[in-house]
DNA sequence: CCTCATCATGTTAGCGTTAACATTTCTGGA
DNA sequence: TCCAGAAATGTTAACGCTAACATGATGAGG
């Protein structure tokens, strides 16, 4: 008499790779691993018994994809074991691992990370949100996010809020979707709906490139020390009538433009017609155009702090065109130490902000609560470097 | 006697809004809707009795986050009306799907997209794959595509590939794994492990930056040509003696190259110590040390030509450096039109390529091919055009 | 030889949403 | 008043994967 179930002698007598199927086990059995592998590559002889005739709807479209089942009915064992020797490979035997990842290349099984997230309920997913591609800072910050997070298994998504608080929204809540595991923003000042979206997601969340003490967590540098540090470089070279260019205006622009005028209202030497503040973005031509504007309404400017590197260049193409020699009629200083600004002639002071990092700290951090833990650093200063070359 | 069910006499009689459930439903039924609505934020009074007492395990974590069931019970209706006022607003009448917008705004209600992937098998998410973040021509490229897929419902999954095919088969293994609807890749030269993935995968797929005729969807424009075009412009200005620097060499570098080098040879011109390709990657710097490279190995060079604007101005300021009047002694030409190049001086001339353009276009194609349609011209050829400034 | 712990693997159910089909309600005309 | 068809809403069962628990095999110690 054939054994009843529970009957298995070993675990291989009745593995669909022997396929020793009928002699061992019951009919019952037999069926449950069929319909098991009713979508498997390999082709089992009977066809699947449809187990409730009650109903008989078209099944669904699927993704027609190789799935986990059909690993493991190549394979011959079940699905859990294909997620368990990919996920955590220390709780297979290698033999069979090894077998494992051989269908697995063999069939090109590509996971589903969305059955994943949900069964899981992680995603594996981080969230990086900076306001500009177009800007070389960005770009460094999120290569050493990248660097930083794709080894430990996190992919990264970036989104592009073009310095629009409302873009800015908009993208959070399309990437919250995805619930991702961390977040990463770029400054504080999201809007109050992305706020509320943050809150109440509840999603470990770092903020990069400036500092504040309402106890976020947090990577950069001193937006307003900076501006003031290369300020005060400028008036201890002698320059008096240092004169204050921005484009674009946001935050971090506005509050390096606070610590321009901090210096210079220490020194008592600010005028306020020295500066010219465009809420347009910023580029290379703003910056010509810009220096236009300056010159105009503050002739005697005997220096130029442009805060950032592309106005700087603007300010200095313009200034050969006009015959203004630079420094000795009009120094020129700008600021993030694009790779291009220690190339022009005369090389441009500007001050080199640690962008690669502050991603790589920031995506650290987030890797720490991600974890459950708290940093050691809850604010992380990273500081600036001021590069005095040749154009002051 | 109550009722027995079926027996609603109207939709509100029994709705949790209501609560009416006691009066006219069976115990039965009433059990149902309290197992519906289990995690439901509104509490109802008698506690989910356990519907199967013999397994007691621990419920899982869940994203603990609003789910539709949430808002469903909030609203007194079946999740999959909620579902459908979400996606399919005509399917449900105004007052309903008012009180509906309501309460997911209330509520915080957030869709989860690897559910909604899962059950639907459409991600709505679509990869792009570009070689570098830091080159203009990408970033415009990929402001395109999201300003085309967002309206559409498509979310756009940035990837760089940092010029190395071994990133961009990691990359697009990654990237499978959320199941795109859709893919967008730069150029043609996948390695053979990425072209299989694709392959397996048969996902609609279009190709931007470069042309081909093999049959597969792409949209760009002829780098040989434009090499050549370029090439030809500065024959005709009358140069003879024409470098050519290039660095990074991917294969539309090359294929520019190819197209400077045809052009030359056409005019019997053609010399191979003119032309200097450097494997690392493209910057300002390197162009002024590749320039050192040339003038020493060619001297007599009388127009270069860059392969991209980065190495042109490099260039330039290098020649400022040695005091070689541009265009008088060495005319320079760069490729790619990058904001700045036309405010150097003198501004240069260069290539300009309609990368929002194509952008745009391969997203439109990729809504096409992602519809289940054919593109009524798969292969879309945008075109370049020659900018011809002070530098030459 | 039995017990118990450990290890390898299996079974079950459910993550949150939507496709497919089912049911109820509404509408308008005979 | 009744009925057919349309419109609105509901029920059920996946989608592919993994957490939690279950089971069978193995081996060490008594």
């Amino acid at each position: 008499m054939p054994p009843q179930w529970p009957c298995r002698t070993s675990a291989a007598s009745w593995r669909l790779a022997g396929c020793k199927v009928s002699a061992n086990i019951t009919p019952c059995k037999a069926d449950l691993i069929v319909q098991r592998n009713k979508r498997c590559l390999s082709t089992i002889t009977p066809p699947p018994a449809r187990m409730s005739a009650m109903t008989d709807r078209k099944p669904r479209a699927g993704q027609s994809r190789v799935t986990l089942n059909d690993v493991a009915a190549h394979v011959g064992v079940s699905a859990i074991t294909i997620s368990r020797a990919l996920n955590k490979p220390a709780l297979v035997t290698d033999s069979l691992r090894q077998r494992i990842d051989d269908a697995v290349r063999q069939l090109g099984y590509v996971p589903n990370r969305a059955a994943r997230s949900l069964a899981s309920a992680r995603s594996h997913s981080v969230v990086v949100l900076v306001p500009s591609l177009s800007n070389a800072v960005f770009v460094d910050t999120l290569a050493a996010i990248h660097d930083t997070l794709y080894p430990r298994g996190y992919q990264t998504l970036i989104g592009d809020t073009r310095y629009a608080p409302q873009d800015e929204e908009t993208l959070l809540r399309t990437y919250l979707e995805y619930n991702p595991d961390g977040i990463l923003l770029t400054g504080f000042d999201q809007n109050d709906a992305a706020s509320t979206l943050l809150r109440s997601a509840n999603i470990p969340t770092v903020h990069m490139m400036e500092l504040d003490d309402s106890g976020r967590y947090c990577v950069g540098f001193s937006q307003f020390d900076s501006g003031y540090a290369l300020t005060r470089q400028l008036l201890d070279k002698g320059y008096r009538r240092i004169g204050f260019l921005a484009a674009q205006l946001d935050p971090r622009t506005i509050k390096r433009g606070e610590g321009y005028r901090a210096a210079l209202r220490e020194a008592g030497l600010y005028q306020a017609h020295r500066e010219i503040a465009e809420p347009q973005p910023s580029s290379v031509g703003q910056g010509a155009r810009l220096l236009d504007e300056l010159l105009r309404q503050a002739p005697d400017c005997d220096a130029i702090f442009c805060n950032n590197d592309d106005l700087a260049l603007g300010v200095m193409f313009e200034c050969q065109r006009r015959h203004i020699a630079v420094p000795q009629q009009l120094a020129i200083a700008g600021f993030n130490n694009l790779e291009m600004s220690a190339w022009t002639n005369p090389a441009l002071t500007t001050v080199a902000t640690p962008r690669y990092a502050i991603g790589a700290a920031a995506a650290n951090m987030l890797l720490t609560l991600m974890a459950g833990e708290q940093p050691a650093q809850p604010q992380q200063d990273l500081g600036f470097k001021l590069l005095v070359r040749g154009s002051t």
